[in-house]
DNA sequence: CGATGACTTGACTGAGTTCAAAAGCTGTGG
DNA sequence: CCACAGCTTTTGAACTCAGTCAAGTCATCG
């Protein structure tokens, strides 16, 4: 189930946090970790769960959500392949980690994550840079939600996806096809992340669909058939 | 116009990042920074401005705006006494933040503060620290912009408000009549932080007034009467 | 006093929700 | 192989909340 964290071919390395770290410090961190495989839907931190797991995802989607009394819930963020999932200090969190798809992560107890951060600064000053990345990502994704419509919340979702899942938009990986995969997320998931319903998450995509800018398949499938339709349906209306 | 910061009778000393650090860290802040009056409408830092600027706030509320092409905003934050301000490490922030009022703020150059992180470990900690809050705060706030109503979502920042500004909402606080205050944000601002329009929230601002929940004077006065009812509007719908 | 800007109010429109039903998938078991 | 159940997704029609446009009122200040 879990095993000792092998660095030597790891397919992020070079991009996660560990890539940033002195030796010594990146040697420490695997010694505390393991690496494990995560089955969709997991919780990884967050609800009732005390003890604090912060992961450094190898592959896979995790979602943040905000769950409500009243049952509905809010995906608040996304973490890929590379990205830190955690909260450390996190005391009053009311946030949840929950599995998209299955994982690969390389899985920490949150103490001893922290206890590491204080002796190794490199670590910790690693883990601030990524969360005030993360700060400006959902300021970001605030803004997308609070003024933008359906079609380019949807054309939004759809390129940050691509952009993660196909290792950006360039030239080369458009022409490889690399701009066809599956997606992670159900209607319903995506619906929870740009504050939708499914209902028009669903006749967004027939009119991208309509428009030839995608075209969908079997198992969630995805093609994005011209990116630029897609950049300009995300950025919206006037843009002279 | 700017002036050594003296520590010994600040008002935000306590709850303020400098009140979490070691004797010798705080003095070597207050060493590198400044004591300044900011007037209302002025940019601390982002847009065109290079030289970033961290700010410890002392008095005033800061607005966090990201501004679009087209000329419109959106406020995906807002800064009250004792917060701190800034971006370190900032590179391709493209935020703004912007006084909302007049301002009491210590001020540090961003590469000076960031130098100072760096043999300081425990400033650094600090601002981490209020890093992950912000950030549990922005993703609370999105949650708010994308499922709440209108009415729901003036009532949460009025709430969000009174909290800031009458410093809590404790039995003693509202027979003290500390839920009168001051509006420092116009109905504009107020729309650019929900995600509505001037004219809709001007509307639900008429509402409150008409349930008796909240009333209105001269100079952006607010008296929120019944904490109770706005507390329940701004949860929103069916809590049995 | 009139002028400028901030706020309020009204009537109409439309994007997105809601409710409802139908159509597609996926997997199971005969 | 088909039939079926349990899903997710699509599509349709009616409704509603917030946006839009347009006056009108209220403050503040020279």
């Amino acid at each position: 189930m879990t095993l000792r964290i092998r660095c030597q071919n790891c397919s992020v390395r070079q991009i996660a946090p560990c890539g940033a770290l002195t030796a010594s410090t990146a040697h420490e961190l695997a010694r505390i970790g393991y690496r494990r495989r995560v089955p969709a839907g997991q919780v990884l931190y967050g609800g009732v769960r005390p003890p604090q797991i912060c992961s450094i995802l190898v592959e896979g989607v995790v979602k943040l959500v905000n769950v409500n009394p009243d049952g509905s819930q809010q995906i608040v963020g996304l973490q890929f392949a590379s990205d830190f999932v955690g909260r450390p200090f996190g005391e009053g969190a009311t946030l949840m980690a929950e599995a998209v798809t299955v994982l690969d992560v390389c899985a920490f107890s949150g103490p001893a994550f922290e206890t590491l951060m204080l002796t190794h600064p490199d670590l910790e000053r690693t883990i601030f840079k990524r969360t005030l990345n993360d700060l400006d990502a959902a300021r970001e994704w605030m803004f997308m939600i609070a003024r933008k419509t359906a079609g380019e919340r949807v054309a939004s979702l759809l390129l940050l996806i691509a952009r993660k899942l196909a290792g950006g938009l360039d030239e080369h990986a458009q022409k490889a096809g690399l701009l066809e995969f599956n997606l992670p997320l159900s209607r319903t998931e995506i619906a929870e992340c740009l504050g939708l319903r499914l209902e028009t998450v669903s006749r967004q995509f027939a009119a991208l669909k309509a428009a030839g800018v995608i075209a969908t398949g079997r198992r969630r499938g995805l093609r994005v058939c011209d990116v630029q339709g897609l950049t300009v349906r995300a950025r919206g209306a006037a843009v002279d």
